[in-house]
RNA sequence: GCCCGCUUGGCGGAAUCGGUAGACGCAACGGACUUAAAAUCCGUUUCUGGGCAACCGGAGUGGGGGUUCGAGUCCCCCAGCGGGCACCA
């Protein structure tokens, strides 16, 4: 018997594919279409187990649609640009577009290992001026369209990697890929108007059946719709006022003070005046917005001596103070505060003894007794020393005040966002450069189009921190398209979630002369199944969805919603090993002694087994795919990734469940190629009489079928391997050489061969092969199950005395009622339960149970 | 602090509508084959009491309470773990 040879196996079958040009797609009318996207990976040089996780999930997908009968498009490319490039740049002097190549194709092969149904002849790299000139003239567009601007403002500013970070790239006031602490700075920065879109991207969500309910959740917080009121309270012997924001315009009247950001254009003008106040302002800013949360941030103030005049109550003047609490970037940088109903405002006015009047009463209180402790009030309840909201709920109270200030010319009811615009701008080589010329007669001049692409300079210098695009001598000095006079170029270049923001569009027509071909978006967008880490669920997704928006309006595109289906991936884990003096080992370089202890395998020295977690560089417990391709196939790596967990946890992978895996291929080539003789009636008519242990068989096959494609459906592909090795196992124990045994066995095996096609597809084709088949399992339809097996003739029905199980009773299927009770109740053990007792009650659920109550 | 999710054998997990808890895999143990080992095959494996045994009983899905003929599943309270947001006015 020959041992199955996953290396010439996969090659084989590989090598068959490219040949046929099986998985190239174009598109087809006839045909539904399927569009299969797994976010495609950034090239740090080796595919990891998250990336194998990810493609298969993928791979399962389209080859499950494809064999349903659908255009399938699964395509894959390069998120190419990007700082680990720049930083080898920096570290081995090796040039970013040299090392990332080089990457991109080290990563292909082994990719190509895996046997993914991928079309590989529309494969990108966003770093390839064919690639991002598209992102350039739509950039354009965008500018046109009002939705790419340029102002001065206030950035994050990583200080090691020397860029500006979106808000989005902050995570506890550090830097998302440096770590290191934020600063702030004030630049001219490139920014899409992704606000534009807030209220729908924020609506649309409710739509996105097929997301997962946690990621619309993110977004929908990130987003951060707030309904309130915009109120202007105009200053005591100055002719301005200062606008506030609020949420809360029913307590106006338990204002006790106004407070602006240091952020705020009047704190400057103030600090400019007076030193102490610049002194708070500069205190402020330098803890900035990072430093206050991990202080859990003591609410601090500078009173400005100015006083706001309250926009209700003619005569009321409260103190304004610069506080370190007002964040600029939300509503106006400027708020009333009202102690009693805002537990920072009441902080604030307890430290610097401001009164704290409460104006919402809860149910049961009495006004005149209700106070305020530690804790302001923030509940229901009914309005009181409000003057004309006396009496009134909450949400009444609002919509009058808001009336009030409408006609009193003093606000208006105003929603807000949490949503910034997204800053693009980065200081970075290795982005797409910004087309823009800055010329000093006539501004801000787009590149004409005609000289798309503004590629990158190769001869670049690594040897200073900030931007090579700026140091290089003559790159950035251009003549101004419009006047002719000297001008500088933009140096900036885009953010890089910029290029992964439409890579699934161009995928549609990847070598077309414009951005997209408008008829194959057309035919291939929505993206049908979107497969990625959770890791992106706002980000990426986010901007994904802004940018389909975008290009939509500019008349790229049709749809809005550039994912239909998303699913999200739990990481690969693996277990952890630490050496006695603390070193990190990896588990290769870790063995089981003869004693089953784990030791180093180097040394023999005892080795500590930490807890499972994300497989990392920096824990060494990172397992190497191809390794494992290497040493057992691709098949059982794909295998293994589906087996265990479900697709959307964490799983652990770990060698022993790899060998089973590896087992299981085995077994299955075995079985098949053991039985071959038996099955031998190739092609035989069903035989007219089939054995009750060959009817049985039937049901269980066609129930797998069954099963296995629902499980497929649903992403539940850890249930759809339990149920093949539930039928192997069963198809193992069929016993005897009968022709019905052997057509039964010939039918089992064939459906296992192709429900096992989307999951290991070379074994799969190879036993298709051994099964007698010319034709190619890739092109054969997915099985279906016939109904009437998937009935049975007869149930087990669990049989429990007032709801314990106490004996099983087989029956016809869909017995009568009567007659299932008179069983039941003359079951010796039911008697023996009921200890004498009368049958008060018997309860049937057809088909399943019957409890008898007594 | 707020929001969300999770908690089932030694382990990963299964149980679609409230209806036989523990499918399937891993690990472990016992046996067959072998000079031996590996591989393979067969069997046992939630805990617990009784029995030589087939078998008979009890408990059991993080803890406590509730609804129900019946709860892993629904409701309330609590704990632990994980994730997201976090001065958003």
């Amino acid at each position: 018997m020959s041992r199955y040879n996953h290396k010439e196996t996969e090659a084989k079958w590989q090598a068959v594919w490219t040949e046929r040009r099986t998985f190239e797609t174009r598109e087809d009318p006839s045909k539904p279409k399927y569009y299969v996207l797994e976010m495609f990976p950034y090239p740090s040089g080796r595919i990891h187990m998250g990336h194998v996780r990810n493609y298969t999930m993928g791979d399962v997908v389209a080859r499950y649609k494809r064999a349903r009968g659908y255009n399938v498009l699964h395509p894959m490319g390069w998120d190419a640009f990007g700082l680990p490039a720049e930083n080898a740049a920096i570290e081995a002097k090796v040039h970013p577009a040299k090392w990332t190549y080089a990457n991109i194709d080290q990563m292909r092969a082994q990719l190509k290992l895996m046997g993914l149904s991928l079309d590989w002849s529309r494969e990108i790299a966003t770093c390839d001026p064919s690639y991002y000139r598209h992102e350039q003239k739509m950039f354009l567009d965008f500018l046109e369209a009002g939705l790419a601007y340029r102002k001065e403002s206030w950035v994050n500013w990583d200080p090691v990697d020397q860029t500006v970070l979106a808000n989005e790239q902050v995570i506890d006031g550090r830097g998302w890929r440096s770590g290191a602490p934020v600063e702030r700075r004030k630049l001219n920065q490139w920014f899409f108007r992704i606000t534009a879109y807030a209220n729908d991207l924020l609506r649309e969500l409710d739509r996105l059946e097929r997301w997962p309910d946690k990621v619309r959740v993110m977004q929908q917080k990130w987003i951060g719709r707030s309904v309130g009121a915009r109120v202007t309270f105009r200053l005591a012997k100055r002719d301005d006022a200062l606008e506030i924001y609020t949420t809360r315009p029913d307590t106006l009247f338990g204002a006790s003070f106004a407070a602006i950001s240091a952020d705020h254009p009047l704190a400057e003008t103030i600090a400019a005046q007076n030193p102490a106040a610049a002194a708070f302002v500069e205190e402020c800013r330098r803890l900035g917005t990072s430093e206050a949360a991990i202080e859990t941030a003591e609410k601090k103030g500078f009173d400005t001596g100015l006083k706001a005049i309250h926009p209700l109550v003619e005569g009321w003047e409260l103190p304004l103070y610069i506080a370190n609490f007002v964040l600029m970037e939300y509503g106006t940088g400027a708020i009333f505060g009202c102690p009693a109903h805002d537990q920072r405002d009441l902080d604030f006015a307890r430290k610097y003894g401001l009164p704290v009047k409460p104006v919402v009463i809860p149910a049961g209180e009495a006004p005149e007794r209700f106070a305020i402790g530690d804790e302001a009030y923030t509940g229901d309840g009914r309005l009181a020393n409000s003057d004309f909201l006396d009496g009134l709920d909450v949400e009444t109270a609002k919509a009058r005040v808001i009336e009030r200030l409408e006609a009193l010319g003093h606000g208006r009811g105003e929603v807000n966002f949490r949503l910034r615009d997204w800053g693009i701008s980065r200081q970075r080589y290795w982005g797409c450069p910004v087309p823009v010329i800055n010329c000093p007669s006539c501004g801000v001049v787009p590149v004409p189009e005609k000289d798309l692409p503004v590629k990158l300079p190769d001869d670049v210098t690594f040897d200073k921190p900030g931007n090579p695009l700026d140091h290089h001598p003559t790159w950035k000095h251009v003549a101004c398209p419009r006047c002719g006079a000297a001008a500088l170029r933009e140096t900036d270049t885009f953010d890089t979630f910029v290029e992964s923001s439409w890579y699934f569009a161009r995928f549609c027509s990847p070598r077309a002369s414009e951005p997209v071909a408008r008829a194959a978006v057309d035919y291939w967008l929505p993206v049908d199944q979107y497969i990625g880490g959770i890791e992106h669920a706002i980000l990426h997704l986010l901007y994904s969805r802004f940018y389909a928006r975008a290009m939509r309006r500019c008349g790229y595109l049709a749809v809005d919603e550039p994912f239909a289906g998303l699913f999200t991936q739990g990481m690969v884990c693996h277990e952890t090993y630490r050496s006695a003096d603390g070193r990190w080992l990896s588990p290769a370089e870790v063995e089981r002694d003869k004693s089953g202890r784990v030791v180093e395998r180097a040394s023999g020295g005892a080795v500590a087994i930490g807890r499972s977690e994300k497989m990392s560089k920096s824990r060494k417990n990172t397992v190497d795919p191809t390794e494992i391709i290497e040493t057992y196939g691709a098949d059982t790596a794909r295998w293994f990734m589906l087996s265990d967990s479900p697709p959307d946890r964490d799983m652990e992978w770990t060698a022993e469940g790899v060998e089973g895996a590896w087992r299981y291929v085995n077994r299955l080539w075995r079985a098949v190629e053991q039985n071959g003789p038996r099955m031998a009636s190739l092609g035989a008519p069903r035989p007219a009489q089939l054995g009750s242990a060959a009817e049985t068989v039937r049901r269980r096959i066609h129930k797998t079928i069954d099963g296995v494609t629902q499980d497929l459906e649903q992403f539940r592909f850890n249930r759809a391997v339990a149920r093949v090795h539930e039928l192997s196992n069963g198809l193992a124990e069929l016993a005897g050489e009968e022709p019905d045994i052997a057509w039964v066995l010939r039918e089992g095996y064939e459906a296992l061969v192709r429900l096992i096609g989307p999951m290991m597809p070379h074994l799969a084709e190879a036993l298709w092969q051994q099964l007698g088949h010319s034709r190619l399992l890739v092109d054969e339809p997915w099985p279906v199950a016939e109904p009437a097996l998937l009935i049975d003739e007869t149930v087990t029905i669990a049989v429990q005395v007032n709801g314990k199980l106490r004996a099983t009773l087989e029956l016809p299927r869909d017995a009568e009622k009567t007659a299932a009770e008179e069983a039941a109740l003359a079951l010796p053990a039911v008697a023996k339960a009921a200890e004498g007792r009368p049958v008060r009650r018997v309860i049937m659920v057809p088909n399943r149970v019957i409890n008898v109550v007594v």
